[in-house]
DNA sequence: CGCTTATGGATACTGATACTATCCATCACA
DNA sequence: TGTGATGGATAGTATCAGTATCCATAAGCG
């Protein structure tokens, strides 16, 4: 394939599959002229990869380069393939609540993995992200909210199980560390398209009279 | 409170508050000179949920918006504003997927709906989504993902319920709005990060070593 | 063989987004 | 009375995700 046919059969236009393959997301293909190059199956399934996570799941194309890059070092025990993925993909917390707040939503949050039994480390990126947001639903006076973590947590363990009941049914590792990043990050897409709808459908028949 | 007070109770800086005044997220302080204005706690709030927004949820300035305009107009019917909202926060969708992915998606999905009993309208936003979701799963070769779809809106249901739950007891309709809003916004923050966190435990316990 | 088109690679430009910075003519208040 | 903050306006910045342009070369067609 050339770049046009690449183009062709994915949609992506040329210009952008240029950009791509600059910024490191794309391998380069194989040259067979210092000015020709082709590309093969793999990079067209690799470039609709990137193109589901950035349009659909809008992941930033840094991001995407990090999660591939983890995705390709299959030398990496698979635990520490995902903890790279996952730490791509939690922006840095920019701390904005207050230290009270804080330190109760910790406190919630740590009692929660206890009482689940959860195995996260101490500096798991998504730990801060919970603990904030938590803080920020109580600063916001949605305790009515935050009281029901424990069942927001049993749902989640829900989907968690069907993710692996869906992966583990890969043959190679390195398919099944491709299933598990997908599933993460267009599953939450799913997930929230799925949470839109349910809830479209809820609030049209409780509160169709305002 | 003057804008530095406002600054000083809600970490803000003063450049960026009166950047959210000019975009018109924040309502303008009362005047009491031409250059003197006053903001009282209310402002605080809707500044801490501005930033919760941005921040936390990664929400466009330009979303927010919307989102407060929505929260607003209080002559509405509770069911038009959080439409309002849902359609805001749903990015108007670019196509990528080919036909045939398309056309077995929006099968799967229409029938999904039609088996949950759900009352959503034909252009609801996130429809859009899931259909485009579901169709780049399958092309990405995650067909054991999506054969589990419907176990996916289960526990899609089972937030919503929570949902419901931690929200009706909020004494007025606006309340009721903001709290509906907030919980549609955070939630997903809050569902997203107790995934990760899940996925991560599970992932050590079950591939330690490869 | 010649001509049009496509290509790889490099560099430059663009539009959107979310702020920051600067100015200035007031105002508050010590 | 003068030092610092304020409201309002305008301009500048950094980052992001592409687009556009150039050029020398290569492919495919007639």
């Amino acid at each position: 394939m050339r770049i046009g046919e690449l183009s062709k059969a994915t949609g992506v236009p040329v210009p952008t599959i240029k950009y791509y393959l600059r910024e490191g997301l794309l391998p380069a293909g194989e040259l067979s002229s210092p000015n020709q190059a082709s590309y093969g199956d793999a990079h067209a399934r690799r470039l609709r990869l990137i193109r589901a996570l950035i349009e659909l799941a809008q992941v930033p194309v840094a991001t995407v380069k990090e999660i591939l890059e983890s995705l390709d070092s299959d030398t990496e025990p698979l635990h520490e393939q995902i903890g790279r993925a996952h730490r791509a993909l939690t922006p840095t917390r920019r701390l904005s609540a207050t230290d009270e707040a804080r330190a109760a939503a910790t406190t919630q949050v740590s009692e929660l993995i206890a009482a689940r039994g959860w195995s996260v480390e101490a500096d798991a990126p998504a730990l801060a992200t919970l603990v904030d947001t938590v803080a920020a639903l109580r600063t916001l006076g949605q305790e009515g909210l935050v009281a029901h973590l424990d069942d927001y947590a049993d749902a989640v363990e829900r989907f968690t199980r069907i993710e692996i009941e869906g992966v583990t049914k890969n043959p190679t590792r390195d398919q099944l560390a491709e299933s598990v990043v997908i599933g993460t990050i267009l599953g939450e897409t799913l997930i929230a398209s799925l949470r839109l709808l349910a809830q479209e459908s809820i609030s049209a028949d409780l509160w169709k009279n305002r």
